[in-house]
DNA sequence: GCATGTTTTTATACATGTAAGAAAACTAGC
DNA sequence: GCTAGTTTTCTTACATGTATAAAAACATGC
């Protein structure tokens, strides 16, 4: 398995960099060269090549900076290279592009924020307990909404999460396949409610727009539509409300229900 | 309450506009001007200001034409000039910004896919097979997933659907709160899968990167994360499959049985 | 020292969404 | 006809992400 000095980043499509701790935390190896290497094997040979002034980590860090600073919108391919002392297009040997920078700004995060605290015995509990420990960690970052759909988020520190839920819905009865199935139904649900509840927050932040759903509820035919007419004067109050925990532990019940 | 020759959109920012007309496919109202009012009040003035050359149904109607053309990623907003005859910033006066032409689009396209046919009686298994409707109408048009999160996105035509949910509901014993809440929940679920699924495919066909996931996953430690390592080989294939209506049944099960 | 290969950085350029303000094309009142 | 007011359109300009290609900075083998 070779390690040594692994280029931080797949270059134009061919090392495989298979380093496991590139993503996580791992010190940025800077300071590297005359150093003595423990793996037996691997020569550690010199790097080759133009010597980076810049690793990956520096560029999570300085982007991390930024967002903490000035806001995720200060956040520019632009900015981030000037704080760094460099080109925008230096940057892009380190991270593919933006949306996998905010991955790993997320991970980032996702590093520090999540605590394996002390999680219910009883495997339903368990399964609402860490599914609901994601989804507020997740909810505190409105800028989050950009990342989210990634299909492989649950990346790195969630991990742990994730193994909780599927090892949950397992103890409930599932089998491993339906445990996964059961995950990601559950992320799925997570991860709408948080995208749907981030725009719908960013609209009314942005512009007092008549919504369009006011606009259309109140065209509406109580004869075609009488449930919806019902209800059309209250559908602002009854969607504002936090009803996440009460979807979740329905879809969970279901998920055990149903074998 | 005004209507007569309403402007097509609520200009820099003061006219309610509320014409209930204006979403939808009504005619363009053009040829308008000496033609006879029904409107008993409402003077029916001769419109002031400069005449407009295009409306707002003409800049639907051509984007639709660039997407089913050319594809989503087609449609720019000059592009769309250029075909209409026009500048791009002429549009912004029909259109908000794109966004709000693509929500517009996706009512467009969501008036001729969705046709009420025949759903079962049963309460439960009218709302699994009004969601399912919704969600494969959305799921096979996958530049959706931009708009998707839109709070108010299910206006006008998808509307039938959202109240044989909320019907279904309320018939299985759900208050009209809790139907409510019921299909905000099917909602979420609904938008997270396609968004999850649609950013999953767009990343595949877009790139062979080696999904960060296999990354994560190659380094799983087997004592820690005993689960997640037992399904790891399978997990591609696991998450490969489609689980929308399992989960969905999951899901309203829960609802239901939740009182 | 010098040519070669490798890796990182830089320079240049483009397409896009859209802000800001000027101009055009009308009607209404005089 | 002329001025004022109103609505739509056009011109110009900017910030952004990023493609492309050249240049820089190293190690290695000669």
């Amino acid at each position: 398995m070779p390690h040594a000095s692994a280029p931080q980043h797949d270059a134009p499509r061919d090392s495989p960099d298979t380093t496991p701790d590139a993503a996580a935390g791992t010190p940025p190896a800077k300071a590297r060269g005359k150093a003595g290497e423990k793996s037996p094997r691997s020569t550690a040979r010199k790097a080759v090549g133009r010597p980076p002034r810049i690793s990956r980590d520096d560029v999570v860090r300085a982007a991390r900076r930024i967002v903490d600073d000035a806001g995720v919108d200060a956040l520019t391919m632009r900015r981030l290279a000037t704080d760094l002392g460099t080109t925008p297009m230096a940057l892009y040997h380190h991270v593919r592009d933006k949306e996998e920078l905010l991955v790993l700004l997320l991970d980032d995060y996702a590093a520090g924020a999540l605590r394996p605290t002390g999680l219910p015995d009883d495997p339903v509990e368990r399964v609402l307990a860490a599914a609901a420990a994601i989804h507020d960690a997740l909810a505190a970052r409105p800028w989050i909404a950009q990342v989210l759909t990634a299909d492989d988020l649950m990346a790195a520190s969630a991990l742990w999460y994730v193994e909780q839920v599927v090892d949950g819905l397992t103890a409930a009865g599932l089998s491993p396949a339906q445990a996964v199935h059961g995950y990601r139904a559950i992320w799925y649900y997570t991860a709408g409610e948080i995208l749907v509840r981030a725009t719908a927050a960013r609209r009314r932040a942005a512009d007092d727009r008549p919504t369009y759903r006011e606009h259309v509820f109140a065209g509406l035919d109580p004869a075609e539509l009488p449930r919806l007419s019902g209800v059309a004067a209250d559908w602002a109050e009854l969607t504002a409300q936090d009803t996440y925990r009460d979807g979740l532990r329905a879809l969970v019940t279901g998920l055990v229900a149903g074998r």
